[in-house]
RNA sequence: GGGCGAGUGGCGGAAUUGGCAGACGCGCUGGCUUCAGGUGCCAGUGGCCGCAAGGUCGUGGGGGUUCAAGUCCCCCCUCGCCCACCA
């Protein structure tokens, strides 16, 4: 019996030094750990612990480089989500080749919900799981080869980072908004002002209404509190029973329900954390004008904002009511140029003035339609509060045409006619916005004018409408008419005309004042969550307000608690109260202090931050990871943020992340950012000086019959159709994701080309800013593309460079040269797509040019330099190749001869009637005429010539083209 | 309903900003290498007519400006995103 033959691997068919993933996966792992060992992209600082080595970059400009870092999901990466970091990667390895002292990191967005409802399930501790999620993480981006300073890396759970974010937050409570000095100031002025004497509490802020000098402790504790940019207020918020928790208005959707989990939300007052980041409504606005973003984004952002001008006009009330309803009904318009066409007007459901509105009984005389059917005005406004208060958002928007409401009784009379106009209930009208009133103008609003049909009431137009305009509100511009008192007359003005006349008279008769009005809201910042911030608060068990904790207690760390959950309701449970976890650890919540008025038992806040505060101020603490004094060392943060030119707003040089964040957290960390700026903290006064919006990488979905989806690994293509096995299956392009089963894992790219082979092929797929799909079987072009550079440096026999020295002839002068500036252009302007096609470009002349080998030196090394930003461990493999000891990190990029961009002579189309029919070869810088005599010289061209007969018109772009007009 | 953005080969995408449409790559076809598959290498590849040279059509559709339009203007269609009774 013959011996089996023992089991074998094949022998590799390929030479043993070409450049396969295996070979890929030992260059890019042994790169990695030197780039580490070495520090290389560590960068310094002007001062502080990580100011070693300064002295080398202190006189190269500055470049910080951004990333929105991630949240630590238990799923790890695929190969979407990098899809940013390698264009920030390229940018900054090129950056720091073109002579800048660059920034890079990476963090972590640590706190929030998954990993507390993780820790609910399964009861291990959020922070062992958000570890744990961030070792896989940070494997995952280590192995791409992304040039981070790893020193400065974070994670916002961290003790010694939500330290700092309890100091802002600290910061925001002590301050307040000085309208006149139109910034915020520490509390501590407003009281020296206030016993001073030099300034009154603002409106609004002083329930009592005595004059501070007579008000007690407390009652000037409220006052102060009033004016807090961080305030504790009883309103209605965003209550989601389902989740335990209320929401920020940005996180709910337009359907009424929490955008985390899709459960309804419903509006009652609870008393919350808010922070007045309407204060800073107009600086917000005004500095987009400023930032180097994408428009669409800063649009988003304006919308968000909602700036309105307009007037506030006071209706006083007319009759009995009169007296209870104090000086009348105040309202916004954005028109005051209509007030003579008001009509009528209408309140929220629930303002506070409805109650007092409410009559009695009904006048004589009022259409049926008003009352709703009901015997009193009480009973009518409250069966229509219970009918509005009952109705969905959705339900409200799908009636939205419908006008419903009810008359309350009452007259209020409109300052510019003298007329009395009934005063209706609706819920078109929304509390949240203006003064949750307005006067109704039908003859210039859609949805008066709807109301107005609805209700039989009259109509005044107040702008002439053009010739055939009809049985519709007129919004468009034209001449004031029926407009005008004994005291003023807007007729014949356009719109912005009338408005400042009637603004004015407004104001001379005490009526209303100009003003400006915004969609902005304060922001809710308290959450009844665990796995967050705990706020650096405790309320006084004598008067229940709150107090701050000194810095000196700081971190407010987060308890050890059993149950991780807030509690949960039906998710219809509308009257369900808050119940945050941390209020169950009542040794931590009972804490006995002496805070300068005595040793007390206090109660800490048990609400934790929401998930935006900790990414509101990462980009400052990457600059000072280790700082134990400040969130920030301010020469650190002005060398590395400060403004560089006249009416610079300073802040990070290039942000870059998904176009999702275009309100939430770029809103809110910019409001943090102008805090600190006023408090002094920093000098930047925008955090982003430019963002940047990278697209999605998509992916195919499949789903079989049922809809089901399929694993998208096992589906194949035949004859144009999907099939998972023996059924066919349906094709889609969407995001990637576990559900759907078409995620591909970044460590499946390294496996089988190596991360390089990666990072190119997601530059390559298309610009930075736009979204794509993936696909793996077309990863294999930009693996090529590696392997032939690789071959004509590299002898894959030996392993030896087969680079030579001597010179490069004129034609691959011209073609480096042009790839070089044209590699530099677009990496200034994120497009790596096309570099990657460019330095195809070179490479394939290369091989047609030597096709034996023997690349000079001078077009080689340019070469790796030119791919390193894109491919960067191959590149230093190749470098390191031909004979260069030091990392390519920080070797200066190539740089463009202008002499060799232009040719000496170039083809041109000669066009008859704007269609190529010859071409010439004429000198690069010939000029028109010489061009035209060329052309006409031409056999060819001459013969069409003569077919045509007259030439109408010859155009001659020099380096262009000839155009000659015939027949 | 309003606002913003985008439509280029079978696919991802280029096009010096008004000047030769389709760079570069995937895929496909053919060839070389190989026992074979794969890898690697070479060549071809927008549609239509043609053996070819060449011709002709062609950047979502229609119209316009221009010597010249993927690019500028007007109308329409489709898709994506944002906002949605905001006074």
């Amino acid at each position: 019996m013959a011996e089996a033959s023992p089991p074998s691997s094949p022998p590799p068919d390929h030479p043993p030094h070409r450049y396969t993933a295996a070979l890929a996966g030992r260059i890019e792992t042994g790169w990695q750990e030197r780039w580490e060992r070495e520090g290389t992209f560590y960068a310094p600082n002007p001062v502080g612990d990580l100011s070693e080595g300064f002295d080398k970059v202190a006189d190269l400009p500055k470049l910080y480089v951004l990333d929105m870092f991630p949240y630590p999901s238990g799923a790890g990466l695929h190969v979407g989500h990098p899809l940013g970091y390698i264009g920030t990667d390229v940018y900054a390895r090129y950056q720091r080749m073109t002579g800048h002292n660059v920034i890079h990191t990476m963090g972590y967005d640590a706190f929030g919900l998954p990993a507390e409802q993780y820790a609910v399930q399964t009861g291990q501790h959020p922070r062992a799981t958000t570890e744990a999620n961030i070792a896989t993480m940070r494997r995952q981006l280590r192995r791409l080869g992304l040039g981070h300073d790893s020193r400065r890396s974070i994670a916002t759970m961290d003790e010694g980072y939500y330290r700092w974010t309890q100091w802002i937050f600290l910061q925001i409570f002590h301050s307040w908004y000085d309208t006149d000095a139109d910034r915020g100031r520490p509390i501590d002025d407003l009281v020296a002002e206030l016993d001073a004497g030099t300034r009154q509490p603002g409106e609004g802020t002083n329930p009592t209404g005595k004059p501070w000098s007579e008000l007690t402790p407390t009652e000037r504790r409220v006052v102060v509190d009033n004016h807090r940019l961080a305030y504790v207020h009883e309103a209605p918020v965003n209550w989601c029973p389902g989740l335990g928790t209320v929401l920020s208005n940005e996180e709910v959707t337009s359907e009424g329900r929490s955008e985390r989990g899709n459960f309804p939300v419903f509006r009652r007052p609870l008393r919350q954390w808010m922070l007045r980041i309407t204060s800073y409504a107009e600086r917000l606005l005004r500095d987009l004008d400023g930032l180097d973003w994408p428009e669409p984004i800063k649009l988003i952002q304006r919308n968000w904002i909602g700036r309105s001008e307009g007037a506030n006009i006071t209706f006083p009330i007319a009759g009995d009511a009169a007296g209870a309803a104090g000086p009348g009904i105040e309202v916004f318009t954005t028109r005051p140029d209509t007030l003579f066409g008001a009509t009528y007007m209408v309140l929220a459901p629930e303002h506070p003035l409805v109650d007092r509105l409410t009559a009695a009984a009904w006048p004589e005389g009022i259409p049926p339609r008003w009352t709703g059917g009901h015997a009193t005005p009480a009973e009518a406004v409250a069966a229509y509060r219970r009918l509005a208060g009952g109705r969905s958002d959705v339900e409200r928007q799908i009636e939205s045409r419908d006008k419903t409401g009810v008359f309350v009784g009452s007259y209020a009379i409109n300052p510019a006619t003298g007329g009395e106009i009934p005063v209706f209930v609706a819920d078109y009208v929304l509390m949240g916005y203006g003064t949750g009133g307005i006067m109704a103008v039908p003859g210039q609003d859609d949805r008066d004018w709807a109301f107005a049909e609805a209700f039989d009431l009259p109509i005044v137009r107040t702008v002439q409408p053009p010739a055939d305009w009809e049985g519709k509100a007129y919004v468009g511009e034209g001449p004031a008419i029926n407009s005008a008192n004994d005291s003023v007359d807007l007729n014949g003005l356009g719109i912005a005309d009338a408005k400042r006349r009637i603004i004015d008279w407004l104001e001379a008769t005490g009526s209303g004042t100009g003003t400006i009005t915004y969609k902005l809201r304060d922001w809710l910042f308290s959450r009844q969550r665990f796995w967050g911030e705990p706020f650096p608060i405790v309320y006084d068990p004598d008067d229940g307000l709150p107090r701050a904790l000194p810095e000196s207690m700081l971190p407010v760390v987060l308890p050890d608690v059993d149950d991780y959950s807030p509690k949960t309701f039906a998710e219809d449970d509308e009257t369900s109260e808050p119940e945050p976890p941390l209020s169950r650890a009542t040794e931590w919540v009972n804490v006995t202090l002496d805070l300068g008025e005595g040793t007390k038992t206090y109660r800490r806040e048990t609400n934790t931050m929401p998930n935006w505060a900790g990414s509101c101020w990462y980009e400052l603490r990457y600059l000072d990871p280790h700082n134990d004094k400040a969130p920030v060392d301010p020469e650190i943060e002005r060398y590395w943020m400060g403004p560089q030119w006249d009416a610079d707003c300073g802040g990070v040089d290039l942000y870059v992340g998904g176009a999702e964040h275009a309100v939430l957290h770029l809103l809110y960390a910019r409001f943090w950012h102008k805090v600190l700026y006023d408090l002094g903290h920093v000098s930047s006064y925008e955090p982003y000086r430019r963002l940047y919006n990278q697209g999605m990488i998509q992916a195919y979905e499949y789903t079989d019959r049922r809809g089901q989806y399929v694993d998208a690994h096992e589906v194949t293509e035949r004859d144009g159709a999907f099939w998972h096995g023996a059924e066919q299956v349906n094709r889609q392009l969407g995001r990637m994701g576990k559900s759907r089963k078409n995620t591909v894992a970044p460590d499946e790219m390294y496996d089988s080309y190596g991360a390089d082979t990666m990072r190119l092929y997601e530059m390559f797929s298309g610009p930075l800013d736009q979204s794509r799909p993936w696909e793996t079987k077309a990863v294999v072009g930009v693996y090529r593309l590696l392997q032939r550079i690789w071959r004509n440096v590299v002898d894959e026999e030996t392993g030896k460079t087969t680079v030579v020295d001597g010179d490069i002839d004129d034609d691959t002068k011209r073609v480096l040269h042009r790839t070089i500036a044209a590699v530099r252009d677009d990496m200034e302007k994120l497009r790596f797509n096309v570099p990657v096609a460019k330095i195809t470009e070179l490479n394939n002349h290369l091989t047609a040019r030597y096709p034996e080998g023997g690349v000079p030196r001078a077009v080689a090394e340019p070469l790796v330099l030119l791919l390193a930003p894109l491919a960067p461990h191959v590149a230093e493999e190749l470098w390191s190749r031909l004979g260069h000891p030091d990392s390519l990190a920080t070797e200066p990029f190539p740089e463009a001869d202008p002499a060799w961009l232009v040719d000496e002579t170039v083809e041109i189309p000669v066009q008859f009637n704007g269609k190529v029919r010859a071409r010439v070869r004429v000198a690069a810088d010939a000029d028109a005429e010489a061009i035209e005599a060329v052309a006409r010289a031409d056999g060819q061209v001459a013969e069409l010539l003569a077919q045509h007969g007259t030439i109408r018109r010859v155009v001659v772009v020099p380096g262009r083209l000839v155009n000659f007009v015939v027949g």
